[in-house]
DNA sequence: CATTTCATTGAATCAATATTCAATGATTAC
DNA sequence: GTAATCATTGAATATTGATTCAATGAAATG
């Protein structure tokens, strides 16, 4: 393995590591020396793979953007399912993931995080850059026609929905009595 | 106005700044000196009235846990309603409240922060002596015979229920976007 | 092998912010 | 009206945690 292969790795390991602490204990209350203590590494090595504490975050944001473009094309290139189904569909299999691929499931609760005020700037404005609230409302306001979907501003009810699944997936981080639970049960909110 | 009088005012004063910036910017990110300056008064007079940043949480925790006791005992106080309309009441009357006395809004979304990993430990201890989540799961349960609610473990449904409640209300406090959702979407959660 | 480059460390440094303190002015009690 | 008490301030001080740095050793390069 070349030298560049491994400082890629690392620079894996350790956005992982953060990613992981980011979640569980909130951004400002992550000291970098936490994150080099769990790597493990050095608190000074740390700064050799990335500049700063927000660097870090800013990287992570990219990451999850890029997820999750990913996922509203996987979205797009499945017509003829009715929308109910797809966004149950896309919890299940969110949450279906979090088993074996934590990180998958942390990263969607970080993208989340990191559109609250008071987190680094940059960060944030990547973060706003993917609009599920937006997509989502679209789905909504087609699904209202068939009448799979209940009556109201599809904005809000767009909102309301993944401010639920934020709620829910953030008690799932920190809470270990909170079950996967079953995608339908918050699609409902949508239903007539 | 006696001086006693005058020095319980300042407290309120500046336990509800506290409150607001705590939900408003999170517990680390808000300084005691945003605090002081938002009341406003000198950083050091902060602490004539509360011995440390903490202390102000943890009296905050402290009024929340009775408010919430007595909205515990004004729903035993109602019995015959059906327990899905106490729900959605319930959930009205908070939404409804927001508007006139945002206070009580945001005690209740710091209620539900406060109980998170990483944040200090007495005031989180505080906030656990009241589980909401418990009692309502009780009232699923009985709904559930009734065929008022839907199938399914009633504590997890419960827990579903209110991490759902706690991320449309975090929003709230944070996207001036979100509007007042009907109750009634949310409690559809438990729908059958 | 000699040299250069890179990874790594632990110990400074620097900055932010919680907390303390001595001094000052205002209010109350006698 | 004088003394005691309390509110208030702004300037120290202490602490915490991010960031920098000089030194060391290991790997690659020639």
């Amino acid at each position: 393995m070349t030298r560049k292969e491994q400082k890629e790795e690392r620079r894996q390991a350790i956005l992982m590591t953060a990613l992981t602490l980011f979640v569980e204990k909130g951004f400002p209350d992550t000291k970098i020396s936490d994150i080099a203590a769990a790597v493990p590494m050095s608190t000074g090595l740390l700064f050799h793979y990335f500049d700063s504490k927000e660097t870090l975050l800013t990287e992570l944001v990219k990451m999850g953007t890029e997820g999750t473009k990913k996922v509203g094309m996987t979205a797009k290139a499945s017509p003829g399912v009715p929308a109910d189904q797809m966004l149950s569909g896309f919890l299940g299999q969110l949450f279906a993931y979090a088993k074996d691929r934590p990180w998958v499931f942390n990263m969607f609760v970080l993208m989340g995080q990191v559109r609250r005020p008071g987190m680094p700037e940059e960060a944030r404005r990547i973060s706003f850059s993917v609009d599920s609230i937006s997509s989502t409302a679209k789905l909504i306001k087609a699904g209202q026609k068939e009448g799979i979907f209940r009556k109201g501003d599809p904005k809000q009810l767009s909102l309301c929905f993944w401010s639920a699944v934020q709620g829910i997936m953030e008690e799932m981080t920190v809470n270990e009595d909170m079950k996967i639970p079953d995608p339908e049960w918050i699609v409902s909110i949508l239903r007539p």
